[in-house]
RNA sequence: GGAGGGGUUGGGGAGCGGUCAAACCCAGCAGACUGUAAAUCUGCCGCCUCGUGCUUCGAAGGUUCGAAUCCUUCCCCCUCCA
C-alpha cells in the first residue's frame, strides 16, 4: 500500500479509531471486507450519500470487498439517531422499494461487479431466539444510556422505547455476520459503529475499525443534507438543475463541497484558492465544480449545462428548453392572473396579483405592471416570473 | 385510573369579546444590489370577481349586535401523580 493510496482513503475522514488498528489492516496488503449499512428510509440517494459512497468507492477500487448493507431489518426498528423522538416504522412493502431504488442508485457510484449487496433481514429472520438474547446481552443499559441522544432524552422524560435500544446492537451484529473489517458510516454514527466492536468482541470475533465520514451540509450551508429539509441535490435530478443548485451555494460552501465531493487532488483545490486570492472570479471556480460533479452522474452533461446556466443567468436569456403550456380558454381573451394560476406557475390569483404589483412578471420580455393585463387567444407567449419560473403559454 | 396544561395562518409563537386575515421570529417569494450566490436593504407572504368582498384560529353546537377570544360536547397532544 503507497502512501498515496493511505491519503485517499483518509482524505476527508472525520475520524479513524482505533487509527492503528486502521493502519495496520491497510499496510497487511489483504484484502479487507469494508461494510457500510444504509437505512432503506429514503428512496432517493443525494450527494450527502454520496461522500460515504466515494469513499466506498475507493476501498474498492484499491481491491477491498465492499459491502453495501440495506438495513431492510434494522429499518423496521428505525435508527433513532440524533432523533429526539421515537421514530415511526415502515412497512414492509415500503422498505422493500425503497431499497430497489437504492440499488439502482448506488452503482452510479460503485462498480456492481465489485460490490456485495446484503440485506439484513437474510440472518435477522433466521434467528433463533437464544441466540437473539445473547446478541442482546452484549451490551449494558448503562452504556446505552450514555448515547448523547439517548441520555438527553431520558433526563428530559422524553419516551425511549425498548426497541430503540436494539437498533445499534443489530447493527453490530450485522457486523459480526459479515465478518467486518472496516465498518463505514456518518459522524452521527459514531456510536453505532464502535458498538459494532463490542457486538464483535461479544462474539470472540476481530473488531472493525470504523472510520467516519463529515454529514455534508445541504444548499443552505448550514444543515445536514437531507430530503426532508429540502436542501439537497438528488441524483436523479437533471442536469441543469443540479447545476443550478450547485451554483446556488455559498463561497464558502464551495470548499466544503470541494473537499467532499470532488475527485480534485488538495493541491488543484489550493491552486484554485490562490487563484480567487489573486482576483479570479469565485464565480468561475464554481462552474468547475459544478461541471465536475454534473459529469459524474450525467455524463457528457456538465458543459451543456454550463452552457444552459450560463445563458439563462448571465447572458440574462432564457435557455431553449422551455416548459410549453397549452391552455383552452373560451373567451376571447383571459385575465393573465388567472392564466398564471390555471397553468401552475403559481399557486393562486391572488399571488398573481401580488407577483405582477411587485414587477416581477413578464410577457415576451416586457414587464406587465397592470393587473387587468390579459392575453389574447390564439397568441403564443414567452411569460416569465422572477428570475426561476419560466414558460412558453399557448393560448388556444 | 386521578390531577392539571394545551391545540392559532409552512414551522415557532403572541393574542384571550370589537381597532384581527390575526403581533413577532424563522422559512419562503419578489424587487434592488451583485459575481450565480451569500450578505444587506425594501416589499410580499389565506382566497377571489381585488371590494369598507369572502373563508380561516382542532371539530360541532351555543351565548352575544359582535367570538381566535365566553359556555357546552367531542377529537387529539403534553406534563404530573398512581
Amino acid at each position: 500500500m503507497s502512501k498515496d493510496n493511505l491519503e485517499l482513503l483518509t482524505r476527508g475522514a472525520e475520524e479513524i479509531i482505533p487509527e492503528e488498528s486502521f493502519l495496520e489492516q491497510i499496510k497487511s496488503k489483504k484484502t479487507l471486507r469494508v461494510k457500510a449499512g444504509f437505512d432503506p428510509t429514503s428512496p432517493d440517494l443525494h450527494l450527502g450519500h454520496t461522500v460515504l459512497l466515494n469513499k466506498m468507492k475507493i476501498f474498492q477500487d484499491l481491491g477491498h470487498e465492499v459491502i453495501f448493507l440495506i438495513g431492510d431489518f434494522t429499518g423496521l426498528v428505525g435508527d433513532p439517531s440524533g432523533v429526539n423522538e421515537t421514530r415511526p416504522v415502515l412497512t414492509k412493502e415500503q422498505l422493500n422499494k425503497n431499497a430497489e431504488t437504492y440499488k439502482k442508485q448506488v452503482f452510479k457510484i460503485l462498480d456492481p461487479k465489485k460490490t456485495e449487496i446484503r440485506f439484513n433481514s437474510e440472518w435477522m429472520q433466521e434467528i433463533d431466539p437464544s441466540e437473539f438474547i445473547k446478541m442482546l446481552s452484549s451490551y449494558t443499559v448503562a452504556r446505552m444510556l450514555e448515547r448523547d441522544d439517548f441520555s438527553k432524552r431520558y433526563k428530559s422524560q422524553q419516551p425511549i422505547s425498548i426497541h430503540e435500544f436494539l437498533y445499534p446492537i443489530l447493527q453490530g451484529f450485522d457486523s459480526v455476520k459479515l465478518e467486518a473489517d472496516i465498518e463505514l458510516g456518518g459522524t452521527d454514527q459514531k456510536f453505532n459503529l464502535l458498538l459494532g466492536r463490542e457486538v464483535q468482541k461479544h462474539y470472540d470475533q476481530k473488531q472493525q475499525s470504523i472510520l467516519t465520514v463529515p454529514l455534508l451540509e445541504g444548499l443552505d450551508g448550514v444543515k445536514k443534507m437531507s430530503k426532508s429539509l429540502g436542501n439537497y441535490i438528488a441524483l436523479e435530478d437533471s442536469p441543469d438543475d443540479m447545476f443550478g443548485k450547485l451554483m446556488s451555494i455559498s463561497d464558502d460552501l464551495m470548499w466544503r463541497y470541494f473537499s467532499l465531493l470532488s475527485f480534485k487532488s488538495d493541491q488543484d483545490i489550493n491552486g484554485f484558492k490562490d487563484e480567487i486570492e489573486d482576483g479570479a472570479n469565485p464565480r468561475d471556480i464554481k462552474f468547475i465544480l459544478a461541471e465536475e460533479i454534473v459529469e459524474r452522474f450525467h455524463p457528457n452533461k456538465g458543459l451543456i449545462s454550463k452552457e444552459n446556466f450560463i445563458n439563462r443567468f448571465q447572458k440574462g436569456t432564457i435557455s431553449q428548453e422551455l416548459e410549453e403550456i397549452a391552455l383552452k380558454i373560451i373567451p376571447e381573451e383571459e385575465l393573465l392572473t388567472r392564466i398564471l394560476k390555471e397553468s401552475n406557475l403559481l399557486n393562486s390569483t391572488s399571488e398573481a396579483m401580488r407577483m405582477i404589483k411587485q414587477g416581477a412578471v413578464k410577457v415576451n420580455e416586457e414587464k406587465v405592471t397592470d393587473t387587468n393585463f390579459s392575453l389574447k387567444k390564439g397568441t403564443s407567449n414567452l411569460v416569465t416570473i422572477g428570475k426561476k419560473k419560466a414558460a412558453k403559454i399557448n393560448i388556444n
